[in-house]
DNA sequence: TCCAGAGTTTAGTGTTGCCTAACTCTGTGG
DNA sequence: CCACAGAGTTAGGCAACACTAAACTCTGGA
């Protein structure tokens, strides 16, 4: 028995914990000092907290190689992506949040909500697939399926791509970006690209942009249907 | 400067604590067992939550005579009770809740929503001045007008009167009350009381029902419009 | 291969908020 | 008018989580 499935409620940080990990690792485990950094902390603390969520089989755990999440760890990381994604959604789609402003509530209500809540949002909504940013929406099983996307800012000149997602959560960026008419399935081609990592030309539906590489590379982009594969 | 003025923000159990001491204090100071009981926890744990609030000046204390609030801690508890009801209001209009379920989700969610959801929930609920229980929700300001109420056991005969609050949160007795159409709105007259807090028997517009006393304490009524003043 | 610095863990504290056990106050009945 | 039941408080613990300071381990470069 381990603590989810007997129903126990995670404590507002082993959920931030866990989900903060699932983000960090990419198949490899993450680094104590990343975990701290990304919540803000002091690695000391993140030691600690390593410890008692092994203990509760919820990591894995070398002494200096870094937390891993087991599959129970990562049910309920994938659990909470779930509820930020959704709610993000629905607070877009229903209550006039624009996606610069949802992150912050989302990180709030996504630890109060029931799972009740959670489906019947994702009921209004259709059961959406992607959220306002396009990231995508695991399901209720947990599964997620991840597109293969590639930064604009590594993108062929003349082929025409959609953006897919906005890896972004800094709302002036995302601010910027929204003036811009640049949002997930946007329709774009890059007319021209400056060497050194240089603005980048991109042309949209009714309008030609010049952009920085900096924030070419939060924008996600797929092939169209339309293009060659 | 106080805590709720500089922006600080109160734990989950401080903002429960309030609520609870606002709903209890009628006048008088709310006794430390009362409270206790009202929050399931021990008379102790209690005694040391309101020292500890009384110090940040939410409380006024004075030892072996019970807790009231201040003009800062109600200003809280309000605030609590508006973000609590407006929840529930906007769960059961918009995301399919029935009135015996909407407590414990809103009990939850009034701690983690900022104040531009519970005000956007509010406009997207037209402004409502009371929840589904009928129970009126304090307007942003902290004004909460409370209408006089008579429990439906204690209502004269032959008057006729409307339903206006259901003092109840038990899911069953709110099951059991929609089941007979005893909603806030729905206009009835006594039509006969047993004696010893015996069953009443009342006329709804389309039928007639015999409830028992306990159930109609929690029916709280008011005349109507049409009725003699 | 060794060692310096980066990274990690341990040790010791503080805060919140809960508990039980033991004590103290209050008010009422005899 | 005083003792005693019961309400209220204090004392002492514990668990979760955070911190700083200090000790330890790993690794890459000379």
């Amino acid at each position: 028995m381990n603590a989810a499935q007997a129903g126990e409620s995670l404590t507002r940080s082993v959920e931030d914990y866990l989900k903060t990990i699932y983000r960090l690792s990419d198949g490899r485990p993450a680094a104590t000092s990343e975990i701290a950094q990304a919540l803000d902390l002091s690695p000391a603390s993140v030691s600690g907290m390593i410890k008692r969520l092994t203990e509760q089989r919820l990591l894995d755990h070398a002494p200096y190689r870094g937390a891993q999440l087991t599959e129970e760890g990562r049910r309920v990381a994938l659990r909470m992506i779930r509820r930020h994604r959704l709610i993000e959604s629905y607070l877009v789609a229903n209550l006039g949040y624009s996606w610069d402003t949802v992150h912050d509530e989302a990180e709030r209500l996504e630890h109060a909500v029931s799972d009740t809540l959670v489906e019947r949002m994702a009921a209004a909504l259709g059961h959406p697939t992607s959220d306002p940013h396009g990231d995508p929406i695991p399901a209720a099983d947990g599964s997620m399926i991840e597109e293969d996307v590639v930064p604009l800012s590594e993108l062929p000149a003349g082929v025409e791509f959609a953006i897919r997602r906005v890896g972004a959560e800094d709302p002036e960026l995302l601010r910027h970006l929204a003036d811009r008419g640049l949002r997930p399935g946007v329709t774009i081609t890059v007319v021209s690209r400056q060497p050194f990592n240089g603005p980048i030309t991109i042309r949209l539906a009714t309008s030609e942009q010049v952009i920085g590489s900096e924030v070419a590379h939060h924008l996600l982009c797929a092939a169209t249907e339309g293009s060659v594969a």
